[in-house]
DNA sequence: ATTAGCAGTCAAACGTTAAGAGTGCTAATG
DNA sequence: CATTAGCACTCTTAACGTTTGACTGCTAAT
């Protein structure tokens, strides 16, 4: 039960327009633009009644048509043409991914740099969890009397070592051969598979006892918890470039939200969506609390070898050029799980640039 | 041959309104505020010649007058007021620090938050070098069939680790045994030691020639180029609630010239200042070049242990509150000073909360 | 259903005026 | 000679009224 073909070429030439002129849309820079077999006084009434439906609004009576947030999301969904990016957008791109990247944190911050570079909008990349990432092997190192390090490897690069501490004073030897019995343990599996207590746990040598629980319990908490909390934040300057935020007020507001971390966490994660669905788009008071400024988020999750490393995507005004972000987020996420090659050493192959 | 102790009084009392008003500062209100028992008139007479003296200037000519540039400077050398911390933010101090803290960047990063929540400034915090840091030891671990992790332990606090690379296969004994030797080798000695390059180079087994000559680099390389680049920003929308900021311009230059981390990190080195001065106070044209725009920036450098750690400190409009700045930078140095009780571990003492 | 034409509306731009804040100067004072 | 009262002068800012021009909505014709 939709709108007319008619009605439907109408409001994307309102949306196209008004996302490169943040202007209230005229009927005749439609018929000028856009559809000049149509008289203007047609196109005036066809904007009326989009207004009717709720797409479109006007500022005052004597001016021309803005979309609504309901316009955006049928543009996104619908009208919205497919773009290819430009050579010179592939090149940066390939720049960005051309050399080694031993961490994920590496690649979701070259992503997010990546993006916000092409689409001159604030990008943030965000490191959900790693749920579905497998467990190579883990290391322990001594590092003081009662410290050492953990070293967990997995199949999409080496996490963020961790602490743990123990009691007593083991030495070094004490710890290597831990490192090889307790990475044999969890080597093959999922941190997904550890989220319930009382599994793997069989016969744990009693001497290495203690330091298996401690390890058992960090893997656990990430395979709860994810990734210690971790988002990247990208030219937020850029955000100052977009006209709806001339208004000092309306920058600040946007710009603290962005800064507060943990209300941009939940915005990568589309609920309701089909969890194969890789595009994420939000549109309007994306917070859902009152205190959440109006604006997009449009993020794609990021997989490598099929296993899902994190989000990445831009924040910014409703008004973005949606075409853009979606082929930027669509191409990075190829060239991203291209990168992966050779494991955990996510290289570039060399035979890339043919 | 400085100017009379009366001139002083007006012109702290200038600058001390100024940077609380942000408005134009007139004879009358300097009187009624500050030096009552002087007429306006005398005032006038007086902030004339301070304007010749090139120390305040006026927007217009029936307005009040605002600081130069010199005006701050003499200020913060000689006639801020000394601030005492208050209750309050003291607690916020002791409530960031009052955790376990493993690695330098997360002290870094801390100090940078708490700067900016106590300030209401943008805050930065950056990792210069570890050049006097004493490596403690070296750890290597063996990742893929031609990769290892290199750990450095200083007595600061663990390193971003690094990956070698390595021709061959070797087994994990190899790097265990490697691992004792190396560290051996490194054990008591700084980054700084390493500089030159045919320093300590001995007499190394031959069989873990390869893996030190890599290790070797790769410490001969924080040696020189200090920590890999990293710059911590807090707070960026902070700078948004300066009125100077109020112009979105303005704004939008001053956010890109933090995010360019790269143009931010020699502000933080003094210049020409002597080695063990730990406050630098810039203030103008921070940055020397055109493009850079007119602000202060005022860092500390915080040693642990008296090893110099890093650098932290704010970045805002010329009109900042020093006295509370420099409070705010003296007391966290103190703070900081005082983690250091174990090491590597910079544990928070229980005792401390006396 | 479409469209030409026109009256009506409203924001933005402009010019004018008035108000007010603050100075510099002059002349008087101790 | 330093200080100060007093006043004329300057310049910004806010307020107000007017004009301009961009669009629309409606009506009547095709």
């Amino acid at each position: 039960m939709g709108i007319s073909a008619r009605k439907e070429k109408i409001l994307q030439a309102v949306v196209d327009s008004y996302i490169v002129s943040c202007e209230p849309i005229s009927s005749s820079v439609i018929q000028s633009n856009y559809l000049p077999d149509l008289s203007s006084a047609t196109i005036r009434n066809e904007l009326a009644t989009l207004e009717e439906l709720g797409y479109l609004e006007q500022p005052h009576t004597s001016a021309g048509r803005i979309p609504t947030a309901e316009a955006y999301r049928l543009y996104v969904d619908k009208l919205m043409p497919k773009r290819k990016l430009s050579r010179s957008e592939l090149n940066i791109v390939k720049q960005y991914f051309n050399h080694k990247m031993t961490e994920i944190d590496e690649i979701l911050r070259s992503t997010a740099k990546v993006i916000s570079e092409i689409t001159n909008l604030t990008s943030l990349a965000v490191i959900p969890n790693v749920k579905d990432a497998q467990i190579n092997d883990v290391k322990i190192v001594k590092l003081t009397s009662n410290t050492a390090l953990v070293i967990i490897v997995t199949n999409l690069g080496v996490l963020r070592d961790s602490m743990v501490e123990l009691g007593e004073d083991f030495s070094e030897e004490y710890f290597f051969a831990a490192s090889k019995f307790i990475g044999q343990a969890f080597k093959g599996h999922t941190f997904k598979e550890f989220t319930n207590v009382d599994k793997i746990v069989k016969d744990v040598k009693s001497e290495y006892k203690k330091l298996f629980d401690a390890i058992f319990k960090l893997i656990k908490n990430y395979a709860v918890d994810g990734m210690p909390f971790d988002v990247a934040i990208e030219g937020s300057s850029k955000l100052l470039q977009q006209p709806e935020y001339s208004n000092v007020e309306k920058a600040k507001q946007m710009l603290e939200f962005i800064e507060t971390k943990d209300k941009l966490m939940p915005l990568v994660k589309k609920d309701g969506a089909p969890e194969d669905m890789r595009l994420n788009v939000r549109i309007g008071k994306v917070g859902g609390g009152e205190t959440s400024p109006e604006c997009a988020v449009v993020t794609a999750s990021y997989s490598v070898n099929g296993v899902n490393i994190g989000d990445a995507g831009v924040i910014g005004p409703i008004r973005m050029d949606y075409s853009k972000v979606v082929s930027v987020l669509d191409y990075i996420g190829k060239t991203i799980s291209d990168l992966n090659e050779e494991k955990p050493n996510l290289n570039n192959p060399e035979q890339d640039k043919k």
